[in-house]
DNA sequence: TCTGGGGTCCTAGGACCC
DNA sequence: TCTGGGGTCCTAGGACCC
C-alpha cells in the first residue's frame, strides 16, 4: 500500500512568530511585510541573521549571514531579538492542532513535522483537499502560514514543502519525481550541503536527475558507501517511517560564545561551572545519566576542537560534571585564547548501576542527587536567580527552558 | 560591532582482544 | 622470527540540518 506523508513547515518561523508576538503587544504594523530580520546580539559576538522577512530575502539577505553584511544590503533593515520562549509556545500550539487530526506526528524541529496521512485518509478523504483545509485552519487560528508537502515518503514530502513559498501546498508523488525533482539543482537535495554539492559539480553532476542516473561504481570511488545512499536520495527513495514517540535526546549540550576571547584559565573554569549547571539541570529533567562528557572549544580562527572522557560511573550531578569537564579541559587546552566554550553530555542512559569503588561512599552520591533535585525544583518554582552556586558567574549562560 | 547554538549521523584511525 | 584479520570500543572531526 502506498504511504501518504505530509511535511508541514512554518514559513519564516522565527520572523512570523515574532511578528505575531509584536502585534499582540500592540505593534502597529506587521514586520513580515517590512525589511526585517531576527538576529543575534552583535555585542555578544553572535550577530547573525536567524530568519528574514520575504522583502528582506528579495534583497539577497540570507540566514546565517552576519548582520553587518545584511545591513550593507539594506540600509533600513530592522533587527529583532529572538524570543525562544514564545517560539516554543507557538510550536507547541501548532503540533497540538495537528494532533487533533492524527497522532502520527513526527516532530522534526521547532517549526516542522511529518504526519502519516495514510492512516487517517479514510476519515478525512483526499489529501490535497485536506492539506488546503489544514493550512487555512492554521492561518486562521494561529496566525501564521505553513507550507505542506505531500508525497509517498518523508524525503519527498520534505522536498515538496520546499518547492515554492509561502502558504503553499505541493505534491511530489512517485509518479512526479522525474518531472518535478530531477530538474532541480543538486544543491537543493535534502542532505547535500555546501561541502558535498561542489564535489558533485566537479564530477559533472549538476542536477538531482544527473545524480539519480549516475553510475554507482563511478561514485563509489569518491563517496564509498555513501554513494548508494546519495543515488537513492536522488531517486526519491526513502523507507524511513514516521516516528511519533517523543524522542529522548542522544546528547545534551550547551555552548556559549564569549564576549571576548579569553585565555585566563580561572575565568574559563567559571564558564565551565555555569555550563555544567545548565546541562546538569537539563539532563536531570530527562532523568538520564551521561556516560561521556565532552568539552568543546573554538579558537579565534573559528577552529573547533572537542575532547571527551568516558566515565565508569555515568553521572548527572552538576559538581561531578564540572570536575570532569575541568579535567577534560586541562588535557586539551593549549593556552590559546578561546572564543567559544561548551560542554556536551553524551552516551545518555537510564542507568542506575554504579560501580561503587572501595573509596567512594554510595550514600554520599545519593544524597548529592537528592540535594540537586531539591535545588532544581526551587529554581523551577522561583526562577533561576534565587539559588546560585558560589562562583557561578552572572547571566553568562542562557538556561534552556 | 564580522561569522550562533543545539542537535544527528558518519567516518577514520588507534587500541585491544581473540 | 614471517605475518593475519576480524570485531569491538573509543575518540576526534566533519558534514549536515534548522
Amino acid at each position: 500500500m502506498d504511504r501518504i506523508i505530509f511535511h508541514i513547515d512554518v514559513n519564516n518561523a522565527f520572523l512570523s512568530w515574532t511578528a505575531i508576538d509584536l502585534l499582540k503587544r500592540g505593534y502597529k504594523y506587521d514586520i513580515r511585510n517590512s525589511y526585517a530580520v531576527i538576529g543575534g546580539d552583535e555585542k555578544a559576538r553572535s550577530g547573525i541573521v536567524l530568519a528574514k522577512s520575504m522583502p528582506a530575502k528579495k534583497l539577497g539577505i540570507y540566514t546565517s549571514e552576519t548582520l553587518y553584511s545584511a545591513r550593507k544590503k539594506c540600509k533600513v533593515l530592522k533587527v529583532y531579538q529572538p524570543n525562544y520562549k514564545f517560539y516554543s509556545e507557538m510550536s507547541k500550539k501548532l503540533f497540538e492542532l495537528l494532533k487533533n487530526y492524527s497522532p502520527d506526528i513526527e516532530i522534526a524541529s521547532i517549526d516542522e513535522c511529518y504526519m502519516d496521512y495514510g492512516k487517517v485518509k479514510n476519515i478525512y478523504g483526499d489529501p490535497i483537499e485536506f492539506a488546503y483545509k489544514l493550512k487555512k485552519e492554521i492561518k486562521d487560528i494561529l496566525g501564521f502560514t505553513v507550507n505542506i508537502g505531500i508525497a509517498n515518503n518523508k524525503l519527498c514530502a520534505k522536498m515538496a514543502s520546499d518547492f515554492s513559498k509561502p502558504d503553499k501546498v505541493h505534491t511530489l508523488f512517485e509518479t512526479e519525481i522525474k518531472e518535478k525533482m530531477y530538474p532541480l539543482k543538486i544543491d537543493d537535495l535534502f542532505g547535500i550541503g555546501k561541502k558535498t554539492a561542489p564535489k558533485f559539480h566537479s564530477l559533472g553532476i549538476h542536477t538531482i536527475g544527473d545524480l539519480a542516473n549516475s553510475n554507482i561504481e563511478y561514485l563509489s570511488k569518491q563517496f564509498k558507501n555513501q554513494a548508494l545512499v546519495y543515488i537513492n536520495m536522488a531517486k526519491g527513495i526513502d523507507n524511513n517511517p514516521v516516528i511519533s514517540e517523543e524522542s529522548i535526546p542522544d546528547s545534551i549540550s550547551n555552548e556559549t560564545t564569549l564576549n571576548r576571547d579569553i585565555n585566563n584559565k580561572l575565568e574559563l573554569y567559571q564558564y565551565l561551572l555555569a555550563l555544567s549547571e545548565s546541562v546538569g539541570i537539563r539532563i536531570r529533567k530527562q532523568k538520564k545519566y551521561a556516560s561521556v562528557i565532552a568539552v568543546i572549544l573554538k579558537d579565534r580562527y573559528f577552529k573547533r576542537r572537542t575532547h571527551q572522557k568516558k566515565l565508569i560511573n555515568p553521572t548527572n550531578i552538576t559538581s561531578e560534571i564540572y570536575e570532569i569537564s575541568k579535567e577534560v579541559f586541562d588535557e586539551m587546552w593549549e593556552c590559546e585564547p578561546i572564543r567559544l566554550i561548551g560542554i556536551r553530555l553524551d552516551g545518555l542512559m537510564d542507568n542506575l548501576y554504579f560501580q561503587t569503588s572501595l573509596f567512594e561512599d554510595g550514600n554520599i552520591r545519593d544524597e548529592q542527587e537528592q540535594i540537586e533535585a531539591v535545588i532544581d525544583d526551587l529554581k523551577e518554582k522561583y526562577g533561576y536567580k534565587i539559588i546560585k552556586k558560589a562562583g557561578l558567574i552572572e547571566n553568562k549562560i542562557r538556561h534552556k527552558e
